[in-house]
DNA sequence: AGTTCAAGTTCACGGCGTCAACATGGGGCC
DNA sequence: GGCCCCATGTTGACGCCGTGAACTTGAACT
């Protein structure tokens, strides 16, 4: 046998339509998207897919589930990647700040699919809560950069719970809006970042937010001292 | 003339079908929306439409711009009868906060609609930037509040410029992972709470949120009011 | 009166999602 | 090896959709 993975008659057809899905989407809209045409891409008749999923919703989630995976190995790899050529004050902000460029840049690249994987259509997708502790997703991740912080005595641990919602919500929001261009600023590449500043400073506290934003320099400032924290009440999870 | 308003046959067919759009767009998503169905809603052929709209994507680009009038609408009324029934610091604050209260429960009450205005279809309705001065906006009411808590002394002027960014970024991200429903907890109305207490920490510093606090030097600290729990409003219109 | 023209209708076309019936061919069983 | 089974893929059909073109209606103006 050629493939391992060559079932009977195409061989993989299932991958196939999902990736030709996912490629459909991205250039054409969520809308235009029809599942003769993924059909009619990958060189099969249209009722060939009713084999592998039970309608066009299925199809269309799967495209999510896969696009889930593509935004969580974006991520992964940014923030791998991110020490290295970042030049904050602590490396853990830096592998944080990554993953939220990664997300927001991933929505700018892939918008169509972006809308889709939160959109009411994709919200169908299976695996994205953790059901398989194996399993990276975008939620996973930001939790590890968030435990990284923890770890690097950047954010005390008693605002560790919900930290993960905050920062989602920004980065989240920053990318849906760009999208649906209501913003005119926001593709501008520094409201990224002054927001990522935002979110740290937000979480941490009031300092080592790594960047100078316009602040005003008489109040208690301790430049990226990695020692103590200001003290506050945590706020549920 | 039975009407002022009623042209030649049908009489408003065009704000008929804007409001029959919204209505089905509510009901069953923007997805399973059709012309003929609104048509039909109306009494009407589906190629009457094409007297009003280019096409179909016209017509939901109006239902787009109505939500949004919708929502600016929902969104006014919380913030002017937010400090009667808020028991914050500051009656700005509060109608800050009431503001992005409504735009979250709007978000919860209209999920159909308020994903399309922010979907990919929505983005082409028109109007929903600051052409006419006098037509108010969720962007405008925002900067509004935004204002307010500049004159209240809440918000250092110096820290006024981006502020509209961080706070829709916040609130509306929200609302989309609620809808998105990707976090479980993010159904918990003591979640939005907490990130409007982020926001406004975030946005003025470290003081003032309103909400039980360790004590922080005291600048203009009011009273945290023997007050309770916050109550949610409707909004309709 | 009659003319005009926006507003609404009817007919038609191709594309869509999906169902039902049919064809095919590889793998397991003898 | 030969055979059958059933997963996989195909064909045909149905009704709904968006949309174009030609046709009808009736209020407003002269």
């Amino acid at each position: 046998m050629p493939h391992p993975r060559a079932p009977y008659h195409h061989g993989d057809l299932r991958n196939a339509l999902v990736t030709s899905a996912v490629r459909l989407i991205e250039e054409g809209g969520p809308g235009a998207f029809s599942l003769r045409e993924a059909a009619r891409d990958v060189g099969v008749s249209a009722n060939a897919a009713y084999r592998h999923f039970e309608d066009k919703a299925a199809l269309v989630g799967a495209a999510a589930a896969d696009g889930h995976a593509r935004l969580a190995r974006a991520m992964r790899q940014a923030m791998d990647q991110a020490p290295a050529q970042e030049t904050d004050a602590r490396p853990s902000i830096a592998r944080f700040k990554a993953a939220g460029r990664a997300y927001a840049g991933f929505a700018n690249e892939h918008p169509a699919l972006f809308s889709l994987m939160f959109g009411k259509e994709g919200a169908a997708c299976e695996g994205h809560d953790a059901a398989d502790p194996s399993h990276v997703t975008p939620w996973t991740l930001l939790g590890a950069a968030l435990d990284a912080l923890v770890a690097d005595g950047v954010l005390a641990p008693e605002r560790r719970p919900g930290a993960e919602l905050k920062a989602w919500v920004v980065v989240h929001g920053f990318a849906s809006l760009t999208l649906a261009r209501l913003t005119e600023g926001t593709k501008d590449p520094e409201a990224l970042e002054s927001l990522l500043d935002f979110t740290v400073m937000g979480l941490c506290g009031e300092i080592r937010a790594g960047r100078e934003e316009g602040r005003p320099r008489g109040r208690n400032e301790e430049t990226a001292s990695p020692g103590k924290r200001v003290r506050r009440k945590p706020e549920r999870a």
